[in-house]
DNA sequence: TTATATTTTTAGATTAGACTAAAAATTATA
DNA sequence: TATAATTTTTAGTCTAATCTAAAAATATAA
């Protein structure tokens, strides 16, 4: 359908409008993707005659309605192995991306709804991000740093910022793992260290361990 | 570490030279690639340079030892998808080898290490194919059809040769797949038919359903 | 608002891999 | 053994995706 080159950059591209107000520039593009500007150019103009964005010279580009469902559709793909990799073939979270943005490029829908259904259809990848539905969906996720969670409140661990095999180590030793549900019993001002509890356990973390955890809360 | 292109003409070299004895001609690679003979030539010049086949003008190839190890791990991890297909997200036999050309060029040594644990260290794919070990050792095969069994001998269902959803579904019905232990309780020299016993089950099978399903001999 | 800096595009070259058409080598046949 | 048929190679083109260098457009600053 598409070929690798094309979905890198409507991968791209779908990453930086998120980031980014509006239409998004050549040199952003290049940047993130480690080419020259020129390249960007030749692809974007080819990708706008194929109809999968809107680009006028010197005003850069966005991605319309099929350009974006192409995109979500890779970063489903990318996010599922991603979660195989890991649940099933015990990878650390740090481990996947390199393996996964190869993988993201298999084409067979039929393998990605199996692949889905194996998984139990997961809604976050290793990393806390959420997984866009087959439709292209992205959930609009409400994905916290465990510090910003205020005293009695609780929340789903979805992932890690800082993934240094310490870090995951220390995460390993303390249960806490996707989908741990963790309650903020106390909160220190001075230094944002806390008290937590995980499955019948309590214990201390410091406001570094705090800020490294992604959590989604239900809201 | 090889491209895509120089992969899968390593792999259909190494096929071929396990069919044809000697060295494998240029037509030969063409037809079996669905290609043109003049860009073999270019590909097999380019193959020599690298040091992955001998090679002499109008003569034909032949793979080195480090050629044969490079397909050997292509195949490899074909095969190992293959299982990966079949065992785990429950695709029939004969839907996944399309899928499996794309996979096995995924580069990641550790991912196959995994995925070989995760499936168990398979030594056959779904088709009966021997699986090369991690070092490209193909593992010479004793892979008959059912139909040259003896009587009273024993075999291990190691794959079909036909793969038809009517033929699968015959084998669903009687409970065969790869694995299953069969012995020839009796033939029938006329037409070929035969009793045969799997699990605690015996029944009557055409010498058309025997020829039609391999199985390893324990010699 | 004119000069300068930055961004973006164009033009032209390069590489991998494929192709066609024609030439060269090999094999088969009369 | 000379001729015909087949196989293989070479020479030259093509496309996708990249690059460099230079030109053009836009944005910034004096």
């Amino acid at each position: 359908m598409f070929t690798l080159a094309e979905e890198n950059y409507l991968k791209a591209i779908f990453h930086l409008e998120h980031d980014i107000h509006g239409e998004v520039s050549t040199n952003a593009i290049a940047e993130s993707m480690e080419t020259k500007p020129s390249s960007v150019t030749d692809m974007v103009q080819k990708l706008a005659e194929k109809k999968l964005l809107t680009y006028k010279r010197y005003k850069g580009v966005k991605l319309n309605t099929e350009g974006k469902k192409v995109a979500a559709n890779v970063i489903r793909k990318h996010r599922l192995w991603e979660v195989f990799l890991v649940e099933k073939l015990n990878f650390h979270w740090d481990e996947v991306h390199e393996i996964a943005e190869q993988l993201e490029h298999i084409q067979s829908e039929e393998l990605i709804i199996r692949l889905d259904k194996f998984l139990g259809s997961p809604e976050f990848d290793p990393h806390g991000d959420p997984i866009p539905d087959k439709h292209g969906v992205l959930k609009r996720t409400e994905k916290k740093l465990l510090s910003e969670i205020d005293k009695n409140q609780k929340g789903v661990c979805v992932g890690v910022k800082e993934s240094s095999p310490e870090f995951l180590q220390y995460l390993d030793k303390k249960k806490i793992s996707i989908g741990t549900k963790i309650t903020v019993l106390g909160k220190e001002f001075f230094d944002g260290s806390m008290i937590i509890q995980v499955a019948s356990e309590q214990f201390f973390i410091s406001h570094k361990i705090a800020e490294n955890i992604y959590v989604q809360t239900q809201e």
